[in-house]
DNA sequence: TTGTAGTGTGGGAGCGCTCTCAAGAACCGC
DNA sequence: GCGGTTCTTGAGAGCGCTCCCACACTACAA
């Protein structure tokens, strides 16, 4: 640093060397149409052999913009964070922002104080815009985005009137993709283990059951049947203790969809337990197609998410979203797909 | 917005309600101790009432500096970013940063052209700070992070000679305690399987495994032995290569130690292949105790690191280096942990 | 009394950009 | 060849902060 001057060329250095001004050059370097090609090549010039580099700051501050998007994870879910799920999330988030020159901001919010903090940062305009993954029914920050106008795209929904732009799973034609297979195969008795019921998600999953299970008619030995329906909580042991469950109200059970590979993890060690055999005495699907599904024994078929993909489109709707003045709501679902293993 | 005026109050606004110059606001806001009681008090209120949150950007610009650090990924990395490993050290990085009003930004890199916006990104000075994981030996990015006397904290090290700070597990104690369990329990004939060489992680790793073998003197069948060392690239498939070599070369080893717990999959699913029960005919340990070794069928004994902890030392370290004007490197090393389970 | 430190404090200058506006250059049709 | 467009351009005026200097004012020593 040689004293006053920080060493690194400002937009009026490059507007001298390339001889035109300041304003020029900002026309340039933002893309302004109104430029003569003479005056853009000796910017563009100027630019590369000074090594030029806008500085955000100033940039932000005098355009009244961030240039950047915080991915926001409620800290409940930085375990989920160890999820395929989360990394390919990001991942797609990360290509899509590659080629704009957003940042991405990681934002934990794991007590209510945070919560608050996070309230004056968003109120203060710190960011251009909010991603959100793993929003819980009752969960008030997409209505404080909404009240505040930011653009924000939610990683699945809260209900089916979810107003804010959401990227979603098709987690009802997933769940019916699974059970229909397992049906297929000449399963009779088809139980669920399902997620809290509070969650959107785990209600969706369920709808796809029961519509695989009404949808097969004389397929099975019953319609649909609650004592074939067990509640979990999307973790191992709540996915040990519906099983348990189950076993108790149905011994005959030959096939259980889990609505997450990690309690369908749960159900096979008892499964186990008792003296059942994957897939010959009880088949098994999860959801999820997370790494446990391909570790497991036998190897879990489930259902894939394309989770990469997810993440690329929240990126895209949330660009789209802050690009254009009018906030437009987007509402994208995506297709999900059935991953055959050996445990059906 | 209403025209002119964005609508969030200024430090102008908030010097002028409570009576006082802007410098004397500035002062309050930095915790400058030459203030009186009462100019600060008058200061606080007005701050409040008006719910005065400052701009970041013009500070940034007018201070010369960011409040924001850049946690680095590379890209072939994403994939181990699903490991709890990833997700607990942002979580460790993330509460050691609550506190404070840094900004977390993710940079993921995937492409050599990514690197070289990094490098410019970096040398516009856009970022306080550099959180890098996962670097490997070649990586030009430290260096360069150090060229620019940019403050930095590598998650692990390059070599015993690593000049940049860092925060590493003790990975030679904790290959060490692996093996020594396994000799301990009367396995005579212990390979490993080893990552890459050119990985600093993988060479402590095969250091602690030379160190306990030769450490057992008669309690083995053999001293250090290159036979039972093969190498595999920490994943899965490698693990399997590795495992069918050593069964050709040491048909009757009865304990392996990976040396990640990927690699010990792999290795569980070719002894299974061949017949060898785990752990009666042949003992298992991994090292990273992900999910996968709580998932392995038997569970699998692994080599915690202290993962949360070293996020938050990474995190920890990093501030203080900025906050310095020296830079006195540190380099910090954690003590690891063998999580007994079923595979030994 | 005068001098010498030492506190608090206000406000100018400036960080590096974008935006706006007016003026000059170039071009059009008649 | 003229008035009227349209395009291009330079530069002033900020954006909201921090830094720093100078100016009170106090306190105490000479």
């Amino acid at each position: 640093m040689n004293g006053r001057h920080s060493g690194r060329p400002t937009l009026e250095e490059v507007a001298l060397r390339a001889g035109v001004g300041r304003g020029t050059v900002s026309r340039v370097i933002n893309g302004s149409p109104r430029v003569s090609d003479r005056a853009k090549a000796a910017v563009e010039a100027a630019i590369a052999e000074l090594g030029y580099v806008p500085n955000r700051a100033a940039r932000a501050l005098a355009g009244n913009r961030t240039d950047a998007i915080a991915l926001v994870i409620p800290e409940p879910e930085t375990r989920l964070f160890a999820e395929p799920y989360f990394s390919d999330i990001i991942r797609g988030i990360g290509a899509e922002l590659a080629d704009t020159d957003m940042q991405l901001l990681l934002t934990l919010i794991r007590t209510p104080k945070e919560r608050a903090r996070f309230a004056q940062y968003l109120a203060a305009h710190r960011v251009d815009g909010v991603l959100l993954v793993s929003v819980h029914e009752d969960d008030p920050l997409p209505d404080l985005l909404e009240q505040l106008e930011m653009p924000a795209v939610l990683n699945g929904r809260r209900s089916d009137l979810e107003s804010v732009s959401y990227v979603d799973a098709d987690n009802v034609g997933g769940a019916r993709a699974a059970v229909a297979h397992l049906i297929a195969r000449g399963r009779r008795q088809v139980a669920t283990i399902t997620g809290p019921p509070d969650m959107y998600v785990a209600r969706s999953r369920l709808d796809g059951y029961r519509q695989a299970v009404e949808a097969a008619a004389g397929g099975l030995d019953s319609g649909f049947d609650t004592a074939l329906v067990a509640r979990g909580d999307f973790t191992e042991e709540g996915g040990r203790r519906a099983m348990r469950e189950l076993l108790v109200r149905r011994p005959g059970i030959d096939a259980v969809f889990a609505a997450s590979d990690v309690m369908a993890a749960g159900a096979r060690a008892v499964l186990r337990e008792t003296g059942r055999r994957v897939p010959d005495d009880v088949a098994l699907v999860g959801f999820e197609d997370s790494a446990i599904a391909r570790h497991m024994d036998p190897a879990l078929t489930s259902v894939r998410q394309p989770t990469e993909e997810m993440g690329r489109t929240m990126a895209r709707v949330l660009l789209e979203e802050i690009a254009e003045r009018e906030s437009v709501r987007r509402h994208v679902v995506l297709a999900t797909e059935l991953v055959q293993r050996d445990s059906v």
